[in-house]
DNA sequence: TGACACCGATGTGTGCAGACATCAAAACTC
DNA sequence: GAGTTTTGATGTCTGCACACATCGGTGTCA
């Protein structure tokens, strides 16, 4: 169902909109969107409503469909997050992914440690230790696959939705870190240490030790990735009131 | 254009979605909705499928609309966080964002300290001065109107967009807790200076002290809201493979 | 006789076309 | 300039054709 009618119109201005191809202020009219797609009116207005839950555009009468700036889209979104991912925007959505990480995963490290199920506790000690074999022998898809898993049952074990929810998104970051290269096929012996400390640190409910390697890690992964993206630049968004 | 028939439909499916007055699993039919809710097809086709861009029903032919589990809703979107402060999750929904909030700020103050533009600092100075005046005269709705300007700011300053987006969740928590009565007349007076050492900190740049006393805001912020939510369950959402 | 594969009937979402209602911007009048 | 009318876009409603997953019946084979 993911070829849907509705489903392609989404995806069409989802992306022309977050590429920039259609700016802030650009006036749509549902009639000239049937036509230009080819499609009925009902699938324009039912994709239109859609993108205006996301904050992408809104709808005025007597004027048209109007294409709001990005301060109005919502940053969350998983589907804002993988166009940005497509756009020249690339560099910045990795960059705040990066950062939100960073500070998101000593606290559900912390958490999991107070929090996680046994099953689960044991399960992330498992991953690490595959993890430390998987980084010494050089094998990348597999490294890559724990890593992942690693990282989603921390952030799962923290029993906080929210966090949990970021598993997709790190999930693409990590993919995306190896397959641009930036991965190298013998990860840092620290950092697969660090990454048994934290599965430890949760297993024996030592919730600042948890917290305390998660940090290393994130604050290494950091460092690795600053240098690709220091010259996008930051967006401020205005404090209304 | 609040009340339109649209908006009042998802309005109306949503809140009983995650009152859980509609269960996962439970199967509407469109036709149903038509008459229950006295509007036409093309309203509810319009709802159903900005409910299925939340995460919160799925559509299949020849079954109808299933209502999707919690786990599949998107705990990030600003209605979905509205329903849940609304409903019966509401503590789990107000830990959930205080835990995030802590992970947060702290990490926000950091780039705040590295970023932010020149006018913002000064402003946040003067707004943490104005809260500690605020807070020694026992004055409460300025206090609160302060706090959310001061933490909307440094969310802002850090030029993450997604940290950005959490001021208005933040200021509907720091409201709800004043409005519920948590909140002393008299701030706490380590508190208040926190708030100005996290100011001038990022003022002059410096990022580690920014972190560490805006640190200490969460930890005691933290304390103080935790008894309210002892009682909530915590959701461990599966990793799926 | 029983198990299993096939196949058509059924019901529901998806997509289409056209009409009228509504309402705010724009044009007009005074 | 203030108030009024016109206009043109979205909002809402309706009837229809189509796609297709599910279910139950039918036929085949062991």
């Amino acid at each position: 169902m993911t070829s849907s009618l509705h489903h392609r119109a989404i995806e069409n201005l989802g992306t022309r909109i977050i590429s920039g191809e259609l700016p802030a202020g650009h006036i749509m009219l549902a009639e000239k969107l049937e036509e230009e797609l080819s499609v009925s009116r009902s699938v324009i207005r039912e994709a239109v409503r859609v993108l205006q839950s996301l904050g992408l555009v809104e709808t005025t009468k007597r004027v048209g469909i109007r294409v709001l700036p990005p301060s109005r889209w919502n940053p969350f979104d998983p589907q804002v997050i993988r166009w940005r991912l497509a756009s020249d925007d690339r560099g910045a959505q990795l960059r705040s992914l990066a950062e939100l990480r960073s500070a998101v995963e000593p606290a559900a490290a912390e958490l999991a440690a107070q929090n996680a199920p046994a099953p689960l506790r044991l399960e992330l000690v498992d991953v690490s230790h595959a993890m430390r074999d998987a980084g010494h022998k050089g094998e990348v898809p597999r490294f890559l696959e724990l890593d992942i898993q690693f990282h989603s049952l921390l952030l799962s074990g923290s029993g906080n939705e929210m966090f949990a929810n970021l598993m997709g998104q790190v999930a693409e970051t990590l993919t995306g870190r190896t397959v641009h290269g930036l991965m190298p096929d013998h990860p840092h012996e620290a950092a697969l240490q660090w990454h048994v400390d934290v599965a430890e640190a949760i297993a024996r409910g030592d919730a600042s030790s948890a917290r305390e390697a998660s940090d290393k890690i994130m604050r290494r992964t950091m460092s690795q990735m600053s240098d690709t993206w220091t010259e996008q630049p930051r967006v401020f968004i205005p404090v209304h009131r």
